[in-house]
DNA sequence: CTGAAAGCGCTTACAG
DNA sequence: CTGAAAGCGCTTACAG
C-alpha cells in the first residue's frame, strides 16, 4: 500500500495538511481550486486517512464491543438481535469478538487489542475473574456484563437458580424418578459459565425441599441433540421403565424425545431455554427473557455512555415455565 | 471514569511519562523504587492507557475485521470457523461486523469506524459496489472478498453458475416438470448477494442446453423451512402430480420435503449448500467447499499482511453434487 | 537507569 | 479562506 500521510499528501498537492483534512472531512469552505488539487492528489495516491489517528483525535469510535463465548447458538442470536436496534438508534455500531475455541483468551489480555478500541464493552456469559488473569478488565470505559454477574460490574442476568428450581418443582408433581442430563464443564476454564452450575443448585434445592433426590445424573460433552439421545439410551438400557428427564438444555431434551419416539417409550422430558423448536416439538421448557435482558443491557450501556448512570446496577430477570406436552405423558402419533 | 493521561499520571507519581510507559509495558530496567511509585499511582487512579493511541503508535492492531451480512446461519459459522485457526496461528484476532438488518450500512461508509481499525479487511458475500456509495472501500489496508468477487479485489468464491448447472443437469435426467423455489431479493440493496442470481443463471443454462424450461418459479421472502413448505403447498394445490422441486437453499428443500411427507406425496427435491441436516434428512444437495474457501481466504490475508502477495488474485472453487434419497423417488417409512 | 523531545497521523482553534 | 501550530495519548530513540 501507499506510505503517505496527510503531510506528504499536502505537499504533493501544494497545500497545507489542514486543507487536506478539511477536504477529507467535507468542509465546505475550501476554495474550489484548492479542493481540486487535493482531490487530484487523493486520486493519484489512493491515500486514506488512518482511522486510528482519526478516532484518537475524536476521542471515540462510536462502537460498542461485545466479547462472547460463541456466535453459533440461538441464545446469542436472540441476545445480539435484541441489543442491536438499541445501539443503532443511539448511533452506535456493534463489534463482535467471539471466543471461538478459546483461542483468543490470551489476546484479550492485551489492552491494545481491538475490543478495547470501542467506547464501551459488553461481556456476555463470561466471568471476568476467569477471563482476566489479573482479575481486571483492561479497559477504562464502561463495562457491562450480560448473562453473568460480578460484584464489581454492572450486570444483567437471568435467575438461573430459580430456573432450576422451577424445573424441579414441575417434575416433583409426579412420582417417577428424575434423571438429570447436564453438561460436563471445565470449571476452571475461561469459558466456564456459572449458568449450568446455578441451574443445578436450584434443582437440588427444589428437590431437597420435597425430600427427593435425583435418581441419576448423566453428563454430556456437548449441548447437541445427539448427546441427549445417547444419554437417554444409556439410562434406559440400564433402568427400563418410566422416568422423568430433566435436561439442562432444550437441545438435549430434543435428543431425549427423539430417542423415546424411536423406541416408542413414554417418559417425561423438560428442557431449558425455550428454544424456537421447543414449541413445535411440544417440549416443556424454562423460558428465559433473553430479549428483555439484551435490550435492558444495551439501554444501560447507552446510558453509561451518556453519563446518566451513577450507581452500580445489577439486574436479575426471572425465568418462567412453559408447560407443553412433553412433561405430560404423551401418546404416539 | 478517570480523566488521566500518561502525563498527568506521571506527575502524580513524580516521574516522567516515559517511565510510566516503561512500567506499563513491563520494561525490566526501571528501578524498583520508581516502579513502585508508578504502580501506586496506577492503583490509586485506575488509569488505563488509551488503546487507540497505543496502536496508532505501534501502527497495527493485530486484528482482522470481517464484515458479513449476518451471523446466524450455518454457512457463516462454517466460514468463520475455518478462518479462525489460520488467523490465530499467525497471531491475529478476528473482529466480526455483521450487517444485522442492514442498519450498519451507512456507518461503514465512515472510514473512522472500527472495522477499519483492523490490519486487514474481509468482506463476505457483499458486493463492494453496492455497499459503498462511492464505489470504494474506505480502507487502505489489504482487502479480500469471500463468497463474492470483484475485479478490483482479491477474492475467493464458489462457482455458483456451475452449482446451478449441476443441479439442473441432475434433475434433467428425469421427465417430471421442474419447479424452482427461490428467494425474492432486493437487487439494489447493499445485501444483495450475487449468489442466488448466479445459481439461477446456471440453472437456466443447464435447462437450455437440453431444450427444457422451468414449469414454474416460486419466490419466498425468507430462506426458512416454512417458506419451502408454503411454496410446495401452493404449487401442488394448483398442479397436482409428480414434479421436481429445485430449491435454491437446503432450508427451502427441507420445508418442501416436510410438506410432501405430511401429504404422502412423491416428488423429487434438491437443495443447495449441503447443510448438515441434508445428510440426516437424505436431501440431495449441492455441496460447497466452504471450509476450503475460508481457509484459503484467511491464508491469503495473512500473506498480504506479510507482503507476500504481488498480483491480484481471484480464486473460484468448484461445488459438487451430493446425491441422496430425495432426488430419487422415495417411499414412505 | 531516566527524562526531554520528537513523532505516530490526524483535526481544530487561532491568526492572518 | 488558508496555514502554522498545538495537541489527542502514547512510545522510543537519544542524551545524559
Amino acid at each position: 500500500m501507499n506510505k503517505h500521510n496527510i503531510h506528504t499528501l499536502a505537499s504533493l498537492a501544494g497545500v497545507s495538511a489542514a486543507t487536506v483534512s478539511r477536504v477529507l472531512n467535507g468542509n465546505p469552505q475550501v476554495k474550489p481550486h484548492l479542493k481540486e488539487k487535493v482531490l487530484h492528489a487523493l486520486e493519484e495516491t489512493g491515500f486514506r486517512p488512518d482511522p486510528k489517528a482519526q478516532s484518537l483525535r475524536a476521542g471515540k469510535t462510536r462502537t460498542i464491543s461485545v466479547i462472547l463465548p460463541m456466535i453459533d447458538t440461538d441464545f446469542y442470536h436472540r441476545l445480539l438481535h435484541s441489543m442491536e436496534p438499541v445501539f443503532d438508534e443511539a448511533g452506535y455500531d456493534m463489534a463482535l469478538f467471539p471466543l471461538v475455541g478459546g483461542f483468543r483468551v490470551k489476546k484479550y489480555q492485551d489492552p491494545t487489542s481491538l475490543p478495547y478500541h470501542g467506547d464501551a464493552l459488553i461481556l456476555a456469559s463470561l466471568d471476568p475473574d476467569k477471563l482476566y488473569a489479573n482479575h481486571e478488565v483492561p479497559f477504562r470505559k464502561p463495562i457491562t456484563l450480560v448473562d453473568t454477574h460480578h460484584q464489581h460490574y454492572h450486570s444483567f442476568s437471568i435467575h438461573n437458580h430459580q430456573a432450576g428450581k422451577l424445573a424441579a418443582q414441575h417434575l416433583l408433581l409426579n412420582r417417577e424418578p428424575i434423571v438429570l442430563i447436564g453438561l460436563r464443564q471445565d470449571e476452571a476454564g475461561p469459558f466456564a459459565s456459572p449458568v449450568f452450575e446455578e441451574r443445578m443448585e436450584g434443582i437440588q434445592q427444589g428437590l431437597q425441599e420435597q425430600g427427593r433426590t435425583l435418581a441419576g445424573t448423566l453428563l454430556v460433552d456437548e449441548l447437541g441433540t445427539e448427546g441427549g439421545r445417547q444419554a437417554a439410551r444409556l439410562w434406559l438400557e440400564q433402568h427400563p421403565g418410566p422416568c422423568q428427564f430433566l435436561c439442562l438444555a432444550d437441545t438435549l431434551a430434543l435428543g431425549v424425545k427423539r430417542h423415546l419416539q424411536e423406541r416408542h417409550l413414554e417418559c417425561r422430558v423438560i428442557g431449558f431455554d425455550d428454544h424456537p423448536f421447543a414449541a413445535t416439538e411440544s417440549l416443556t421448557s424454562i423460558k428465559q427473557p433473553i430479549e428483555q435482558m439484551g435490550e435492558m443491557a444495551a439501554r444501560h450501556v447507552i446510558q453509561q455512555l451518556r453519563g446518566e448512570v451513577y450507581t452500580l446496577q445489577s439486574t436479575v430477570l426471572t425465568p418462567t415455565l412453559k408447560i407443553r406436552q412433553s412433561s405430560r405423558l404423551w401418546t404416539h402419533p
